[in-house]
DNA sequence: TCAGTTTTTTGAACGTCGTTCATTTTTCTC
DNA sequence: GAGAAAAATGAACGACGTTCAAAAAACTGA
């Protein structure tokens, strides 16, 4: 119903023309509005009348250019995830060592989570209603964070078969997510901005110690 | 105004006895409506009119015995932790090597948080309305369960300060919480049962390898 | 035991939410 | 410009959490 755009901007007068930028406009207004009300009260703060007002319209508005507050969440959604990609993404100069460029991720995503901590949370805590899969443009967005590690995790690894990595890299950002989305936690005993960051150095530097280690004194064998 | 209990419950027919006992019982059955609810369908499932039908009381009863409906779920909370706590209790035996006691505890909450999805992401995904902190009480069931990581952190680390192997086993269970949460979240792509348990078993080796590892060869030094 | 007092329970009612749809307004076609 | 088609509108709907005046129950002192 709104995945059809109209690409063609060309020329004067065209049929629907008027009709069709009206629209983006004002999903692009509804989109700005979402973010500042989640990024200002959490997704709980999205409502369908504030929204309206915000942006200046109708509240039936906005069900013609979103299927429902899910679909606008999802777009707000993808928005965040570009703007982490975007703050993630590293200098042009050569490429630093491995573990330099994966503690860099790190504490580029803790800092994202930080600045944008309501956004931030709104990805990982929206439910779609009725247990729905998430659409696979959305899905496809969130894949190309976990392919920022695989680039270091492979220099890092290079013996790591193409398969296992993927799912490293998949792993090293969970964890590195999960230090971060507990360590924001305010249901829990707050960290120090010090304190999280070097706790998320101690698991990075850790973790790539271990993965590279090769049985130097003593390896653990089990069975 | 529903922390005062009575917990006198000797001889028979004190002044209040029955009332502050149907009470309990009332109490008892809203948390147990409750967790059916999420269970079944999530915190989004958990509805005033539905828990007074199955409890068999009216809708104003809830809030005889609960502030709200937040606190209530922060009981039923609490309830949560406590079944999950007592799911990771370790066999009586003589302890394990400590990386082995500690895959064992990773294993053991992945185990949970699989069999208990839905009340699991209810510990993480609850925000108090208005950004309330949370009650003393539930913080303290929280903390009880980095307590399980550090007994066997301090036998890997014995050299590690006391203060710094607090941090370190809240850092090693956010980044295993991590792992296991975006392992479950059906918005990314799936992962099987046995490759979940792996990179589990990956990242807690890894980790406990690199945390002891002495510079054996080279040690990645930086100014 | 029972009238009077206090406490507890009740469910209709309130305000707010996301969503819909008959109506109005705008845009398009000839 | 008149008529047809499409889009925008906001009052209305059902469901939600929560409240509160009224009803029911429990307690107290004869």
């Amino acid at each position: 119903m709104n995945d059809v755009q109209k690409t063609e901007s060309d020329s004067v007068e065209r049929p629907g023309a008027k009709t069709s930028a009206r629209r983006a406009d004002l999903r692009a207004r509804l989109v700005a509005a979402g973010r500042a009300a989640i990024a200002e009260g959490g997704l709980q703060n999205l409502k369908a009348r504030d929204l309206a007002a915000a942006a200046g319209c109708a509240v039936g508005a906005i069900y013609n250019v979103f299927d429902d507050l899910d679909d606008l969440i999802l777009r707000i959604g993808a928005d965040t995830l570009a703007r982490l990609e975007h703050g993630l993404a590293g200098a042009p100069g050569p490429a630093p060592e491995p573990a330099e460029e994966l503690l860099r991720l790190s504490r580029g995503y803790l800092s994202f989570a930080r600045a944008n901590k309501a956004l931030w949370r709104a990805l990982f805590e929206h439910r779609l209603a009725g247990g729905r899969p998430a659409p696979a443009w959305y899905l496809e967005d969130q894949g190309r964070l976990f392919a920022l590690v695989e680039a270091p995790l492979a220099r890092l690894l290079p013996d790591e078969p193409a398969a296992s990595r993927v799912l490293l890299a998949r792993t090293l950002f969970s964890a590195v997510h999960g230090v971060v989305s507990l360590g924001l936690e305010e249901k829990l005993a707050p960290m120090s901005e010090a304190t999280l960051e070097g706790e998320l150095e101690r698991l990075v530097r850790a973790f790539a110690a271990g993965s590279t280690a090769r049985p130097c004194g003593e390896a653990s064998r089990k069975d």
